[in-house]
Formats: structure tokens, sequence, C-alpha cells
RNA sequence: UGGGUUAUGGUGUAACGGUAGCACUACAGAUUUUGAUUCUGUCUGUCUUGGUUCGAAUCCAGGUAACCCAACCA
């Protein structure tokens, strides 16, 4: 218990704040665009915002950052706010930059007054080629001396929608040869005619992620607003607006942000996989989406100790995701309820068993004692995996072979007698005889059998829908491969099993509830499922070390 | 070719001038009525070249590499 865990910058930074008497406590933020789903790239920031908060017992406000109305929609941020609270946060406030339009409007007529800013008459393209590149200088605008009343006159007919999408820009009166190509004049408010998620049509014109962001943290005095590496050139403009305007110091904190093995996390990307239907939607469990992996059967704990394990840097990272199905199996292990349920069905018939009789079988639900036990019926016919039987055995093979024995998991012990072929040569049934004395919990039978294999009383077996994923892209890193990332998605993603057979006490499983299949994964209740129907979506598979050996032969 | 940021095993992340540690992965073994879990063990690392120092992953100088910046996106 005495270790102590070495802090990360952004919490000796804090620290030394704290410490230093600069802040009484800390208020963070979470500032996303609704105009996408949240993926586990976002949790990580997530965590880490409101992580600090509540380590140093300060308050994080969600803040939308909603000042682009065309790609903004309330549906986002709704699906924002239920990810969040799923993740297991709350908020301090639920704050929106439009709620500041009007002090971002006047913002901008103190920068006009002081001779910081100018309107513009020039096209995008003129402005973007007198930019200069990052080598060359860029050159100033033939409007930028405009003398203060005109820019008022302008900014003025542009806010009352005097002209059209385009015409006209806002600029911040900087450095055209800054060596910064952020700080040679951005633009700070641009003309849209379009209606807003929240202020609908009150505003034509709406200010730029530069002019919006910072000011929205001065003005809910934000103490530390951390946002991802690509943000560090904006920095030295986001001070500039704060000390221009003479308002609260918030200060910016850049970390890398998260990437992951096997998957794409940029919102267009996802936003393509989605429109052009590679899945079925943000909550498909094939996507990295916060949603994704909730109908998957994450769990919001498995997620928020997957980010505290990451860490926080400056560093670029690729982060394996067996990390993440670790921090999963971690805790699904120690909490899922056990049963058993056959995906590839073969019969399994029981030659001296006799015909008709059922026995109710006593199996534990998991692990640890206090999970209890359940009853499983037991009868002449069973269901077992097509893969627990060999024809022909390979080396160390110890389930099911021609005069192999194995335990029926919670049962008896059967040998194998014989089989049926059909004419294609698929085996359609298997013969075994079982040990009497060999049953679970009253074993004389003085044999020890190396494999345990998992059964469905055919009598007593529901048919369900099982859904199997496994990774969307074949290619560790499909942003970066050659081409479109989309010639990486994996084929074979999603592989549906229409008749697999549960064992009966799977009629009452609920969505809140994992299981764990017996020796084939972790699955949960999939929202398609009814009662008529049962659907479940295989979260993970289990470790298996057998399928290693398995390749060796 | 300008500016910014970053370099520690396969992957992450510590070590704040004094034994390069932890986790994941991989591999080997033990236990096991889940080939799971659990337990034990093994492999692999300070970008490079100099310098300062009794001592450098850490400080200094020069290289090299990766990522970001020329949207009326955030």
């Amino acid at each position: 218990m005495s270790e102590e865990k070495s802090l990360h910058f952004l919490e000796e930074i804090i620290e030394d704040d704290l410490k230093a008497g600069k802040y009484q406590s800390i208020l963070t933020r979470f500032p996303p665009e609704p105009n996408g789903y949240l993926h586990i790239g976002h949790a990580k920031s997530i965590c880490l915002n409101f992580g600090l908060g509540i380590k140093y017992g300060g308050k994080t406000n969600l803040r939308f950052d909603d000042t682009n109305p065309v790609t903004e929609e309330t549906e986002y941020v709704e699906s924002i706010k239920d990810d969040i609270r799923w993740l297991g946060f709350e908020w301090a406030n639920e704050f929106y930059a439009s709620d500041y339009f009007s002090n971002l409007y006047e913002y901008a007529l103190v920068l006009i007054k002081k001779g910081l800013a100018y309107v513009d008459d020039l096209t995008s393209e003129e402005i973007a080629h007198l930019k200069g590149t990052p080598t060359e200088p860029g050159k100033d605008s033939p409007y930028r001396n405009r003398s203060v009343e005109e820019n008022l006159t302008l900014f003025t007919a542009m806010k009352e929608g005097k002209y059209k999408d385009g015409e006209k820009v806002l600029r911040a009166k900087i450095n055209m040869a800054h060596v910064n190509m952020l700080m040679r004049d951005p633009i700070i408010y641009r003309i849209k005619h379009a209606h807003h998620h929240r202020t609908g049509d009150a505003w034509c014109i709406y200010p730029m992620y530069d002019f919006a962001h910072g000011q929205s943290d001065s003005i809910e005095h934000i103490t530390h607003s951390i946002c991802t590496l690509e943000f560090v050139p904006h920095r030295e403009l986001y001070d500039w607006c704060i000390e221009n305007l003479e308002i609260f110091p918030s200060h910016q904190y850049e970390f890398a942000r998260l990437n992951m093995t096997y998957t794409v996390m940029s919102k267009r990307k996802l936003l393509q996989l989605v429109n052009e239907n590679f899945v079925s939607g943000w909550d498909d469990p094939r996507m990295p989406t916060l949603s994704g992996f909730r109908r998957k059967g994450y769990t919001p704990g498995s997620i928020r100790n997957f980010c505290d394990k990451i860490g926080v840097a400056k560093r670029e990272n690729m982060i394996d995701i067996s990390l993440l199905e670790f921090c999963l199996r971690e805790e699904l292990n120690a909490s899922a309820l056990r049963v058993m349920a056959v995906l590839e069905p073969v019969k399994l018939i029981i030659d001296n068993y006799e015909a008709g009789k059922t026995e109710i079988m006593i199996s534990e639900n998991g692990p640890d004692e206090s999970m209890g036990t359940r009853e499983v019926p037991f009868s002449k016919e069973l269901w077992i995996e097509k893969e627990d039987f060999m024809e022909v055995p390979v080396k160390k093979w110890f389930r099911l072979a021609p005069g192999a024995m194995v335990r029926l998991k919670s049962a008896y012990i059967v040998k194998c007698e014989s089989f049926d072929k059909d004419a294609a040569g698929h085996i359609t049934a298997i013969h075994c005889t079982y040990l009497p004395e060999s049953r679970s919990g009253a074993d004389t039978s003085g044999i020890h059998v190396k494999g345990t294999i998992h059964w469905v009383s055919a009598a007593h077996a529901v048919n369900a829908e099982v859904r199997l994923y496994d990774r969307l892209f074949k290619s560790e890193n499909p942003a970066a491969e050659e081409g479109d990332f989309k010639e990486h998605i994996n084929p074979d993603s999603l592989h549906i099993i229409t008749d697999a057979k549960l064992e009966p006490s799977l009629t009452t499983a609920t969505p809140d509830h994992r299981y764990q299949f017996l020796r084939k994964g972790y699955f949960c209740v999939d929202k398609d499922s009814t009662a008529d129907k049962p659907v479940f979506n295989r979260t993970v598979t289990l470790k298996d070390t057998w399928v290693k050996e398995a390749k060796r032969y």
C-alpha cells in the first residue's frame, strides 16, 4: 500500500498551481462538438478532464463547442450526454458555446475598436493565396487598413444579414509574416445563413473555433483547458485573444490523443463507415464508439480502467487493443454469470442413458461461491460443439474422439463409442456411453479425464441468434496504409449464428447482465433480442491457448 | 527547404544526476470439472555522436527520425 503512483505531467502542473496558490480550486471542461458520436479516444479525454476534477476536488463542465451550425445536430448532443453518463461521470454545468454568442460578438467589437480586427472582402481563395506558406511570409489584404468606424459599420451589417455567405469575414489583425500560420490574421467570424440547433435563425454570423474556445473557457473561468496535441500551434492565438480582450486568463495544455490498433479514430472516417453502410450505425458493436462498445457488452469500468492504464503524455502512441480486452476480461471474469451455450451444435447421444429421463444438475454460476449455483437439465440427447470432436485426433487433444473420454461439465464422464456420418462426410451424431458413478460432485469412478466440455440438453435447449464480432480492420493502422482506409476492412468482422443452443436458464437473461458462455467467451443480450428470438452479442472471446497449439499440427 | 512538438523492450508508461521499474503482449512451466482464471518463470529497452560529472535515460552541444501547422472545420 505504500507505493505511490507517479504523477503525469498535467497532475504535476495542477499540483504546482495549487501549491503556489494560483488557484483555490481547479475547473476543467470537456468540449465536444456535437457533430458525431463519442469514441474511445474521447473516453481518454473524458476520464482525464473529469478525473482531474475529482482528484483535486474541483469541477468539470460539459461544454458543447457548437459554432458551426451546418454540421451540428441535437441527436449528437443527446448521444454525447448519454455516453458521458454511462461512463460514470457527472458534469457541474451543461454549457454551450452558443450560449456565449452575444459575449463573443461584444468581444469582436472590442477588438475592432482597438484596431485589432478588420472586415475583409476577399474570397476564401484570395485569402488562402495571400496567406503564404510555412516557408514564405504572407501578404497584407488590401482591406487590412480600413478605419475602425468602417469596420464597425461593416461588421454590424454582417450581423444584420446584409451580405451573403462568404462575402465578408472578420479577421484579427496580427501579423501576415508570423512564423505561426495561425497568427497570420486569422478569420474569427464568418457569415453562414444557416439554422443553428439551438439559436435557430437568430444569428447569421458565427465565430470560428479560435475565437470561441478560449473565450468560452475564460467566461467559465476554466483553470486548465486540456486538449490534444494538434492544438499546440493554436495556443499562441488562444493567449493572444485573452490578453487583448483582457479577460480571465485560462490556460491551454496539450496531451497526445489515443490511437489504437486495428481501428480508426477520426469522426470523419467513422461517419463514412456509417453513411456508406459498412456498419449498421454509430452503435454497431464493431465501431470504436462508446455506444458501439456499450452495445457489444463492454463495461464502463473496464474503459475507465483502460484509460487509467494507458497514461497521459505528449508522445504519439499506438495502444495495443489487447490492453483494452485485458481490462474487459479482468472485470468480466470476476462478475459474469457462467452458463452453457453451444454455438455450432452436433448431437451427442448417450446410448446407455434411459430415454425420456431428465436429471437436474447443479452448476456454479461463477468462480466465487457467493455467486451461487443454478439447475441445468440433463438427458440422453445433448448438443455439444462440433469442434469438440475430432475423428482423427491430433497430438495433445484431450477432447472427444473415438474411444476417448471427457467430462461433461457439471455432469458425467462419457466415452465415445462411435459416430454417424452423412453422405457428404459430415458428422451427424456422436454415440457415447456414460459412467453412472462419475456424477459431478459424487464421483466414485476414480477416473480422471483431461478434458471437460460444455453441453446443452437437446430436449430443453433454447434456440438463439448469436452474433460473433471480430476486428473491423485487417490492418493494425488502417489510416496509415496506402489508399483508402476502407480497403482494409475485415470482410469477416461479423459472423451470425442463427441456431445456437442455449441452456434454459438463459430465457430470463437481461440486458444489464454479462454472461460467460463457458469456454466460448463473454456475451450480452442485444437490443434486437425478443422473447421469441433471443439475440446475443459476443463481447470478447476467452483467451485461448489451444488455438495456437492446434496450429502447430 | 520555416515553425512547433516528441524520442526508454514488440506496445504503453515510470525513474525529476545515484540499482532502468511496472503493465500489456509473446514464450515456458505448475494448478484446473472452462485448454479460462490463478500462480511461477523467461526474452527483449534509454534514437545517434560528442561533452560535463566520481556517476547521465536525466544536464550541455551537434546530428537523425516521427508527428503537427498553409479549412470561411473543430
